[in-house]
DNA sequence: AATGAATGAGCCTTCATTCAT
DNA sequence: TATGAATGAAGGCTCATTCAT
């Protein structure tokens, strides 16, 4: 993790240029998915980086994973951390997205809440191998943490805290409860379920388990 | 993380080397605690990873940290990774050992969750160095996480899960309840208010927040 | 510095290939000046090389200085270093061409020298970027400043060589001195006042100083 | 010729640490010429220099020719480029040292005059190797020359100049000529001497035209 | 036991050059 | 002719580990 270069976006085909003296290659924000090259990459940087871990992985395993050049690996991407980070933005904005999306007919807090939960665990069980990166492997360094903290997961616990707020202006949630303090322990209790999932040799169906989750949260453990 | 040397435990006063080239060092299991050198390098490297992260720490600045020649650290640690190891074993042990002597005398299920929960937050915000480590540090790649998740949260796990099934053979708890799930669930909560403190900038109180984590897991949200 | 190609002469508009996969591409010796593409490449080079030093300057500047695609830099030159030789070798040629010119009606050995030397050096400072190149970028390696010497200074130093020669058989220079050791001081002093001049922040007017250079070279310091 | 780090001198035996905690090696000023190894390493370097071109030359085969491991040039040196300034600041130093020492005891400005030409010749064709590497792998980039010309150049040159000034206060030299322009024309064609020296295959005793140059200096080509 | 100079394998990144379009 | 994406060899530098003292 030497140097840090959280500018820009997703990789994508060496853009057009707009201007002629573009020096610092721009790389498009949503690559064609599946279409180009940084796809390719990026797809072999997730599998390779689950495999050996980041600072294990090399470069070049990443690019022999995606059938290219070693110097064309940095037409796409700044360095090897550039990888990294677009991978947890790339996933990051797709989760978002899809929840927004599922969450939009969505009023009731509780209904919501099962849909969180339903959501998260059933991306992460989608693909072992992206799960272990945003898991396992992103969480390496303080540095990446608190980017990881201060871009998705506030956004993340916003919602639950927002919807916290919400059941409990409906009666539905108990009052006394801190909405920041419950959306941590959601969160934290599906986090769990997925490095769980992905640290067992089982290969079970995490998401069948959300359920289960949000029943606990509702209800405690008290008979 | 080049190579892995999990064979050995906590180290201490070097032993005399029986043969001249000795390649694998016998360390003792348990140095006296604060006593001598293998322990001063050891708070070091607590001090060293927490501040520039495992990988881009050097041995030689744990070296320096613990005012000792670079070579000396081998003659406490097979290698770089044991010190991590290390860290992570003795916590544990730690841990535990606390866990246990303060849930000795609880045997209410209710409260020995409440004791549980405090002593785990304490337990962290004691030390902001060593949860660093242990919160972020050591989950840099499967093969820790894997250890730790095989070693010590195995065993904090399964403190959890017979306290819930007790619970429930008393009647305290929903008997419909999986004990190991409510199990990762609590531990999650706990665990995410740990790296939520460490993530912030602010130095509020960790451990206050056990109870309102306990009352959330004991009742629910619903009202 | 890489590969040597000190066969080709100057870059020109390319010939048709002849064969397919034709790999040293036949170049035309004299382009038509200012006209062609070879010209804006040659031109971007100077002051590409000037600005960046030879061995920092990528053939990717150069080309975007030209404003052409970097692969078409290779369709006038062979590679990097065939950039370096020509600049190198259009100066020169251009050089000796001005300066015959210029002592073509001339024939006094003292009004020569100093012909020679407002040439030398009103040619070296009318062109800032071109001299920083001859001066210090050509001086790279032996092996430049051996074609250097061998190809262009040979031909300066035996015009120099000759006019002393002359001016000694006319009665006009001391007997005694080498002539070729004297066209070596000559030469040098000029260098060096070039050199000086490049290095200089002061901007000031090089070709001013040839009389006074002359006139010690003539005169000696001797009162 | 990437960064630059020209804040320290010479290298040499990695110095004994003078607080705890130095992290940047400190290197001394003068190495026990011969003695240690970097000196060696700063040997190995002038010769591998002067055999492939500083650009060419890898710093391992200086290390290879130094007998030593890659990793230990950098103890001794920051990098590649320090191995050249290096190289220039104790030729430097170490030419004015010894200009100085023998101009001691002469005051007659024509008899200084003949004392520098010598001494400049001889010096640099007592080493060809070292010859190389200052005339030419150090004239590489403005940033080198510049360095080069603002260290010791400009301290030689002030040399000359004083002495040309006190020849003319005692009315030995011409008193219309400027002091500086003939510091410049003296360098300039020793240093073109040099330079010719080092290009020729022919091994011939440089220092024997220092009488030759020194008397062309002092009376001109003029009978 | 302790030191710290020395080692050398390892890796990210650059960039001259090619070639399909 | 022209393009510029792709290539892949090359090399400077780091740092975990060793070992002579």
């Amino acid at each position: 993790m030497n140097r840090h270069s959280s500018e820009d976006d997703l990789p994508a085909s060496p853009a057009p240029r707009t201007t002629r003296h573009t020096r610092a290659r721009r790389l498009r924000t949503a690559p064609a998915a599946g279409t180009d090259k940084g796809e390719a990459i990026l797809r072999a940087a997730i599998a390779v980086f689950a495999r050996r871990g980041f600072f294990n992985a090399q470069v070049a395993d990443v690019a022999r994973e995606a059938r290219v050049a070693a110097g064309t690996v940095y037409l796409y991407f700044h360095n090897k951390d550039h990888l990294l980070v677009s991978i947890f933005q790339r996933t990051m904005r797709e989760a978002l997205a899809e929840g927004r999306a599922v969450l939009d007919g969505v009023s009731d807090p509780v209904e919501r809440l099962r849909t969180i939960a339903r959501v998260h665990l059933a991306r992460v069980g989608r693909d072992r191998d992206l799960a272990i990166v945003t898991q396992v492997e992103l969480r390496q360094s303080t540095k990446f943490l608190e980017e990881f903290s201060a871009t998705g997961l506030r956004e993340y616990l916003g919602v639950i805290r927002d919807l916290i707020a919400d059941g409990q202006r409906r009666g539905l949630f108990r009052p006394g409860l801190s909405p920041t303090l419950t959306a941590k322990v959601l969160f934290g209790a599906l986090d769990e379920m997925a490095t769980n999932w992905i640290l067992s040799r089982r290969h079970y169906d995490l998401a069948a388990e959300a359920d289960a989750v949000v029943d606990l949260f509702l209800h405690g453990v008290k008979a």
